[in-house]
DNA sequence: AACTATTTGGAAAGCGCTTTCTAAATCGCT
DNA sequence: AGCGATTTAGAAAGCGCTTTCCAAATAGTT
């Protein structure tokens, strides 16, 4: 049991004080070349190793950034830490992340955990209140949203509205009459899809029909199939919250014996990394998760070193990706 | 901006010293029941929230895990952290994640980080050399491995020879006799599962064929079956690596016109969430990646809190789940 | 009532690093 | 050679909490 060395021991060894050989590590302050060259052979020879807890109690800074995402089973946060992960290491920052498992409670506790190890935090899908995140945020701790805007918090979205009014319009144009959207958790990427998509769909002269999934994911697009089957008229098109639920709800159908997309086409939001490997393929409103958590460490990291600087809301596009799920006629 | 409340404030607002508030708290020494009242009144009034990293500088102890995952993509890993999440809150931990993006310099980089702040690390898909990882592992900051079995290492792992000596006799016996191995990464996993399905192929009389996949994803799979696609005569069946090789592989197979599983069978180890829901459905060997995670933390926590005691590795079994890829016949 | 055992709570020494402040040493000039 | 300007490096005061040790107060016993 080889006890960690301490800066005293490298002082020691190299013939210098502590402070100096902290000030040699961290470029401080210049010393004499000679001096610096003892305190680095020093603690190579030694394999010294800077106590990091001693170092963020002193500095007050962790150089640590957490994210905490609602599910990691869920391709779209996963994507979302890759992208971050890279930036931040770019920007001198490690990441630590943590899954909330869809868990408000959780959530908080999560949070209170990682702020306490963090310099700031990237939630990721949050089930929490606006209140609640808008509490939380302080220039000291920011806070950056991804996929919600609160007064006041900074944030990245993806234009929801517009990437939904797109997606009905195109199901309209492929001459659908009575397209169904299956909502999501009532948070605000919802909202503004539900907006764009009744929008859409007014524009048209068409009447929007809303269903609620029982959860966004794989599961929750199975059981919708059970509510479908009963609706009269059967609908000819069904825009899912997110791709699980469409996989989901493809899957349901086929065993059904309902065929996709010949009597109900399928569309979704998202970028399921097997969309385009199911069969029938599934056409989405390609959302650009990845991009979403480097623009968020990227907004993050400009908030701990500019904190004067007042943020701007970051904005990101989704791409429609036509597949065989709604290929008509 | 509010400053911290700090413990000797609370203290003050008590009438009692900073040693007897943090002894209330952390129920360290009994109080006279008026006294810790007042404590506990003062804290609530203030809002007290002990500072980490004081804390893990004094105690020596962060209650925290770190867990370095080799890919966020892959759902093995993510199920697996699902997992361990659930097991560290129950026994009062936190778990701290890292991506390692399959870089194993990166990986280094997230261990060093992850180790300072935690008092014990999983490793699930390491990428390191046998040697580094046993350099690692201490009494004091011990590492516990997932899919990986090193001399002197706890670990977790899954009986990987049977499991693929299984999934190859399981292919003999629906008559398959040109059975190829894609191969993942040289590391244990697929050291394992080769001496399975060699071992299983020799009793049968076969003769073991082995390719290597360009990566174990979507698009080694997609990679790789522009080899197969030389190979004469064809094989008759492919075990995959991995789910996700398995999937890449069945949809570059489509588009050049080959038909799973009439004319190839197609399975593979994993528990990838969509293999019953693709067309066809995919044949694996579960892979229990989220009991994975659950007994590494528990092995972990041990391993923390009965220091003394030798640990004996932990296996599991892996079960065959036929589906379509394999429906032969 | 006297004396020992037990509670109760404070003082203070860390934990390991950073950083300010300052003194000593060196340098550049005239 | 002498003086101010600049380097160079150490001393020491934190950062905020825990924990040991010890004294005072209280309880228990004959």
């Amino acid at each position: 049991m080889r006890k960690p060395v301490r800066i005293f021991e490298v002082a020691k060894e190299a013939g210098v004080s502590p402070g100096t050989v902290s000030k040699v590590l961290n470029g401080t302050q210049r010393m004499a070349a000679a001096t610096e060259a003892r305190v680095w052979k020093a603690v190579s020879k030694l394999g010294y190793q800077a106590n990091l807890h001693a170092q963020i109690l002193s500095t007050g800074r962790s150089r640590a950034l957490g994210i905490v995402i609602l599910d990691i089973l869920n391709p779209h946060f996963t994507a979302l830490v890759k992208g971050s992960g890279q930036v931040a290491t770019e920007r001198g920052y490690t990441v630590l992340l943590a899954d909330a498992e869809e868990n408000p409670k959780r959530e908080q506790e999560l949070i209170q955990s990682l702020r306490a190890r963090t310099d700031g935090l990237i939630l990721a899908g949050s089930r929490l209140t606006d209140q609640e995140i808008a509490c939380l945020h302080s220039p000291e701790q920011p806070i950056v949203t991804v996929g919600r805007r609160i007064a006041g918090v900074p944030s990245v979205t993806v234009d929801e509205y517009t990437a939904s009014l797109q997606l009905a319009s195109y199901l309209v144009g492929l001459g659908c009459q009575r397209i169904l959207y299956l909502a999501g958790p009532p948070f605000w990427v919802n909202q503004e899809r539900e907006r764009g998509y009744r929008n859409a769909l007014e524009q048209a002269g068409l009447t929007p029909q809303v269903l609620s999934l029982t959860s966004p994911d794989l599961l929750g697009g199975e059981q919708a199939s059970a509510l479908l089957w009963t609706m009269q008229p059967f609908p000819d098109a069904v825009i899912c919250y997110n791709d699980l639920a469409a996989i989901g709800l493809m899957a349901s159908l086929k065993t059904l014996g309902v065929r996709v997309p010949q009597e109900v086409a399928v569309v979704a939001f998202g970028n399921h990394p097997l969309a385009a490997h199911l069969s029938p393929s599934l056409t989405h409103m390609e959302i650009p998760s990845r991009r979403l958590g480097e623009l968020a460490v990227g907004l993050l990291v400009g908030l701990l070193e500019q904190p004067q600087e007042e943020p701007q809301p970051v904005i990101q596009y989704a791409v429609l990706r036509p597949r065989e799920s709604s290929r008509i006629g």
